[in-house]
DNA sequence: ATTGTATATAACGTATCGGTTATAGAACTG
DNA sequence: CAGTTCTATAACCGATACGTTATATACAAT
């Protein structure tokens, strides 16, 4: 896969709020497929199919124990994301300054909403 | 629009490599539909909708000059899109903790492979 | 061996996506 | 006016996305 390819997957990935929240859920440790299911009003098979979506971007990791797929968030494509977006911080620095108060404004947005 | 839906659109508009492209030419300046649609082999409706989706997601607005509608990239919904994963940014950070060599490796990569 | 628990897969429906061609509309040009 | 240029819309198509239910698989526990 190519580093435009990737970075495709990436997003498609992130495009999708339960898949947002299941890595936000996993930031703060690995999780078993149930227990990333729990918060969700959704069936089970269908929180394996966004899993492996993640899986598949290469945003998550499984390993085993024993009937239990734990899974671990992989930051790289992460990463790798943040690093295309890094190339326009320039132009939103430009266009309308005060970076700061912007990103300060996101921080308190995200602690109100609980947003994913 | 939530928050959430936002995110959600914006991400989904990333995750196409055409419209990647398109706001990387936007970063260097306002742009016509037939100036964008110029480098790709593909009909001027396809560019004319993702425009459309691009402009949905807020990453452009566009102004009138005679016949043609001059785009341009707006950078808030980048900068939102870059605030959520500044929350991960920790943990790669603690992962793999080359984040410097990482984001040197990513810039080679983008001037090698002309990635949208 | 049987039962229970955790997860994955199959088959399906509906909606959206990303492209196409054909056409319409809006504004310039002669 | 007629013709040209730029852009948007409509109708269509095949593929993919996201959910469902039903079922299969893998391991544990008794």
């Amino acid at each position: 896969m190519t580093f435009t390819e990737r970075l495709s997957v990436t997003f498609a990935a992130l495009a999708d709020p339960t898949r947002r929240a299941i890595l936000a859920r996993l930031a703060s440790g690995d999780a078993s497929v149930m227990e990333l299911a729990k918060p969700f009003e959704m069936s089970q098979p269908a929180i394996s199919k966004h899993l492996r979506v993640l899986e598949r971007a290469g945003l998550i990791s499984r390993s085993r124990d024993a009937q239990r797929r734990p899974c671990r968030i992989e930051a790289r494509p992460l990463a790798e994301a943040n690093g295309w977006l890094e190339k326009y911080r320039k132009i939103w620095e430009g266009n309308f300054q005060r970076l700061d108060a912007l990103l300060h404004e996101l921080k308190s947005q995200e602690k109100k909403r609980r947003h994913n």
